[in-house]
DNA sequence: GATGTCAAGGGGAGTG
DNA sequence: CACTCCCCTTGACATC
């Protein structure tokens, strides 16, 4: 078996070349798996993290060693009374070049894996189960925030929305009060005149035609502003509007929408008249 | 001592 | 049925 025979489908090329290394001095090796592990990494073994306060790691073939001898690789290897130790950096760098690669650990990848880094497959195989579950943790907290920002920007739209509906909806209680304040007196100077020209009817009859012609053909022909909701009492009869049950509440949201013109500035997306 | 991280144990489910 | 994966948990260790 040649050092980087089926490995090379499996490693980055980085990879790669630290599994060659071992290669030049295979008469000093015990074992073929030993052929396997990259040279920095068999000086590596033990060595703190960077933080330099970590206690020395392990590796998976050094306990096996001094456990049962030449089955180090061996999955059923007992660790029994065994404590757990970490990996080492170099054999963490390498399980996260090769997780890069691909997430899911295909058998030779990790026979090749678990030879290079002296490692029993059962830990490789353990190390990217815990890797795949780490990242999707992580995966899940990007999402979160993702959605926490959709739903941030959705509320300030919507409260945006609501302030604006508020103040529309001062605008036309203003104007009604207006128009019925106006209507009605309106109506006085009209009873009133009305009730004059019949008492002086023959006194002053030219009177009336004038007070008459004062009131315009439009408000003579319509009855009187009767008390209704204010988006009823505005709402124009537009075919275009979403059918709203009869008995809608009062002022709800739809018959809002069908009362204000021009709302273009406050839909975030351009083509807003095609959401319904 | 509390807490976080990580390797590993163990059970259930899916698959060829 | 062996194998793998996912999920939850445990135990060891590091850090504060």
């Amino acid at each position: 078996m040649s050092c980087n025979g089926m490995a090379s489908s499996f490693f980055p090329s980085g990879f790669m070349f630290q599994l060659q290394a071992p290669c030049e001095d295979d008469h000093q090796l015990v074992s073929p798996v030993r052929s396997l592990i990259p040279t920095n990494l068999h000086h590596l073994r033990g060595v703190a993290p960077a933080t330099g306060k970590r206690s020395a790691s392990f590796s998976g073939a050094e306990t096996c060693e001094e456990a049962n001898g030449d089955d180090e690789l061996s999955d059923d290897a007992s660790l029994a009374g065994e404590k757990k130790r970490r990996l080492n950096v170099e054999q963490v760098r390498t399980l996260e070049k090769s997780f890069e690669l691909g997430n899911k650990l295909e058998p030779e990848r990790k026979m090749q894996l678990a030879v290079a880094l002296g490692l029993r497959p059962r830990q490789v195989a353990i190390w990217f189960q815990n890797r795949r579950a780490r990242w999707k943790t992580k995966q899940l907290e990007k999402d979160y925030d993702v959605l926490r920002r959709q739903f941030d920007a959705i509320k300030a739209e919507n409260e945006a929305l609501q302030a604006h509906n508020k103040k529309l909806q001062t605008e036309l209680h203003v104007q009604a009060l207006a128009l019925r304040g106006r209507e009605a007196s309106d109506l006085i100077n009209l009873n009133k005149e009305t009730e004059g020209s019949c008492s002086n009817r023959s006194e002053n009859s030219s009177e009336i035609n004038l007070d008459i012609s004062r009131t315009s053909v439009a408000e003579r022909s319509c009855p009187p502003l009767q008390i209704l909701p204010y988006f009823q009492s505005v709402r124009p009869a537009d075919p275009d509007c979403p059918k709203v049950e009869n008995d809608a509440p009062e002022g709800s949201f739809s018959n809002l929408l069908c009362s204000i013109g021009d709302q273009s500035a406050f839909w975030p997306w351009p083509d807003h008249h095609n959401f319904h």
